[in-house]
RNA sequence: GGCCCGGUAGCUCAGCUGGAUAGAGCACCAGCCUUCUAAGCUGGGGGUCAUUGGUUCGAAUCCAAUCCGGGUCACCA
């Protein structure tokens, strides 16, 4: 139990004690971190109880005060400052904490759970290269994968992959039409870069044509269904449905150029899957449970043979689940996928990583799986993000205005060498290592920038700022861990050392508000590791690691480790680096980012 | 128009289960390297927490209305 719940539970008691003739709750005392202006390490509000116990706060104060002091072994003394209680916690206590969990390098984590969650991320289409919006949908998958495995939950990381549909047709057919035969190797390009290329021109020429049909004086919707690059988009689709081997042979070798080009991106995003569906394979799935609830009724047909769910009387509108032809929607395959998903991993929950342009999509999933009463609806999670935008508005990749993912990673690799470089850092490094060192600072900063953002809030990123290196960003925190390091290779402390090592330790001499501060912050830990995992948030996580690696800054400032006053202070001292470090490693291992030890 | 999300310093963002004088970073100004890594530290200026009303001991936080910005409401995915 962390500190500030025995503290809310010791007050509750006291209460108790204190009025056993007023129905106090626990849920009414507020316990929070003492303001730094004050003495003391938590703070009761009183004006709680002022009505309930009719006694002014004042005189409450004193009585609780007095009682927790006597009567818990957590305290040394209590100030009443207009309302607030403020206890200062025994030093002893802090000592004690660090003794029992500085070389825990799993202190936060939670044992591990039957529960099983699903959290789908990335789900690429094969039209188009990454850009920086998919680096946060992929990261913010990644870190959340993590964080609920450390809060005990059996995670599987999914990729779902949008292979088929119109969208595919349009880069083949420019392939076809412009491409010449064109290859990745001939070319030298990454394959989904190549494949992004004909996307864009295929664009480019149905606008053309568009422009030169309207020109001719036909009005522009018309033109749109009149032409004949879009016509040929929509027969290779028929064609692609009905299985054509041409046409299977040619979307197989271009859908191919792209995975080698994503998995290359992903390696190099430091991002895995453990199962990859495909919406070629999963899209008749969802006919199936169409089909199903036409017979229960759930859903109706109109006379064109297409099939609707009726959402009214929940507020909504009706949704179409299925064509007059037959042929399946965006929903008829999310239905289908959802069931293969529950039904493969017996999951209890099932999150979809998602940009919120599509929350009514998800919203709409859910209620129909309720409706259709799939045991699966309950467990469907939409972690809802907003889009990265440019100044200039959305990234588009029809219209090229985007950023791409492998030069962004480029970029902040190689701003990451000339600032190295230029602070004359590179001394002592190998060759190998500093490709190493600058692959972990940029990819570092990179994540960073893209998590430390709450998700569901849209982000805006100006391409000619550079990411910062500086301040709250992830090379801040990696530079107050090298710090740590080389204290304790000087002092010649393993970074893990074993749990007898300190075990003698003795704390005489009082424990100095620096000190206090950060064992109050690596206490708090795993609060906040639970709290990002259940609201989703790993913004929390770079918060909070960001306050810590400054709270070091500053105490690395103000007092000296290894030539600390006493013998006792600089063991004591190692200790609370031993555990600072541990933990911004274990905090940014959740968000895939890497700690050097030498920077 | 209906529904959803957002509006906090010049900029990017924390804080939101109501609590003490609203916090960081960037940028700007002034200091700090014969002493554990200056990618750092200390201090300063900078705010009508969109607006108005309500709830109460107390509101950036909760409620209502309004204004501004975005998303969405497809036989696209």
């Amino acid at each position: 139990m962390t500190l500030a719940s025995q503290i809310k539970h010791a007050a509750a008691d006291a209460l108790k004690h204190l009025y056993p003739e007023v129905a106090t709750d626990i849920s009414m005392i507020g316990v929070n971190q003492t303001k730094p202006e004050f003495s003391g390490d938590y703070t009761i509000v009183l004006f709680p109880f002022l009505k309930l116990l009719k006694q002014k706060p004042d005189v409450i104060g004193k009585l609780l005060g007095d009682y927790l002091v006597a009567k818990t072994e957590l305290f040394t003394s209590y100030e009443i400052v207009s309302g607030f209680l403020n206890l200062t916690v025994k030093d002893a206590w802090w000592v004690n904490f660090l003794l029992n969990h500085f070389t825990d390098t799993h202190y936060g984590e939670r044992n591990k759970t039957d529960r099983r969650v699903m959290i789908e991320y990335s789900s690429p289409n094969t039209n188009k290269p990454l850009h920086f919006g998919h680096m946060r949908n992929i990261f913010l998958g990644a870190a959340m994968a993590e964080i609920l495995k450390a809060n005990g939950n059996q995670v599987v990381k999914a990729n779902l992959i949008n292979d088929r549909g119109i969208h595919i047709c349009k880069s083949m057919i420019a392939w076809m039409k412009y491409g010449n035969g064109a290859t990745p190797e001939k070319a030298g390009i990454k394959g989904d870069h190549l494949v992004g290329d004909y996307y864009v021109k295929f664009n480019d020429e149905y606008k053309q044509e568009i422009a030169q049909l309207v020109a001719r004086g036909m009005d522009e919707k018309k033109a749109e269904k009149e032409s004949s690059i879009m016509r040929d988009a929509q027969d290779l689709l028929v064609k692609w449905e009905a299985g054509d081997t041409e046409v299977r042979k040619l979307w197989e070798m271009m859908n191919g150029w792209v995975y080698l080009g994503f998995d290359e991106s992903y390696k190099r995003l430091g991002i895995s899957f453990d199962k990859v569906y495909h919406e070629s394979e999963t899209y008749l799935l969802g006919k199936k449970i169409v089909e199903e609830g036409l017979r229960k009724k759930v859903l109706f047909k109109k006379e064109d043979g297409s099939v609707w769910v009726d959402l009214k009387e929940d507020g909504l509108d009706e949704k179409l689940l299925l064509r007059g032809d037959g042929t399946s929607v965006y929903m008829t395959q999310d239905l289908g996928t959802a069931k293969l998903k529950y039904d493969e991993f017996k999951l209890n929950q099932s999150v979809y990583v998602i940009a919120d342009e599509q929350n009514y999509h998800i919203q709409v999933l859910k209620l129909i799986m309720k409706k259709l009463g799939e045991p699966c609806a309950d467990g469907i999670y939409h972690l809802s993000y907003g889009m990265v935008e440019l100044p200039t508005g959305r990234m588009k990749s029809r219209e090229g205005t985007v950023v791409d993912a492998d030069d962004m990673v480029s970029e902040m690799i190689n701003l990451s060498r000339e600032q190295t470089e230029q602070s004359g850092k590179t001394e002592g490094f190998s060759q190998e290592e500093l490709t190493k060192l600058y692959d972990t600072i940029g990819m570092g900063a990179l994540k960073f920038y893209l998590l430390r953002v709450d998700p569901k809030k849209k982000m805006i990123f100006d391409p000619k700022e550079s990411i910062d290196l500086h301040g709250y960003t992830a090379t801040f925190i990696q530079y107050a861990h090298a710090r740590i390091c080389s204290i304790l290779r000087k002092e010649k402390v393993s970074l893990t050392p074993d749990c007898t090592k300190f075990q003698s330790f003795v704390q005489t001499t009082e424990l100095l508000p620096l000190e206090k501060k950060i064992m109050l912050a690596l206490e708090e830990y795993p609060v906040i590791l639970s709290e990002s995992a259940s609201e989703f948030n790993p913004s929390s996580i770079c918060n909070y690691s960001f306050q810590l690696a400054q709270m070091f800054n500053t105490f690395y400032d103000a007092h000296s480790i290894s030539k600390a006053e006493s013998e006792e202070k600089k063991q004591l001292r190692l200790m609370i680096i031993v555990m600072t470090a541990s933990i911004l490693r274990h905090a940014m291992n959740l968000m895939g980012i890497k700690l050097p030890e030498k920077m």
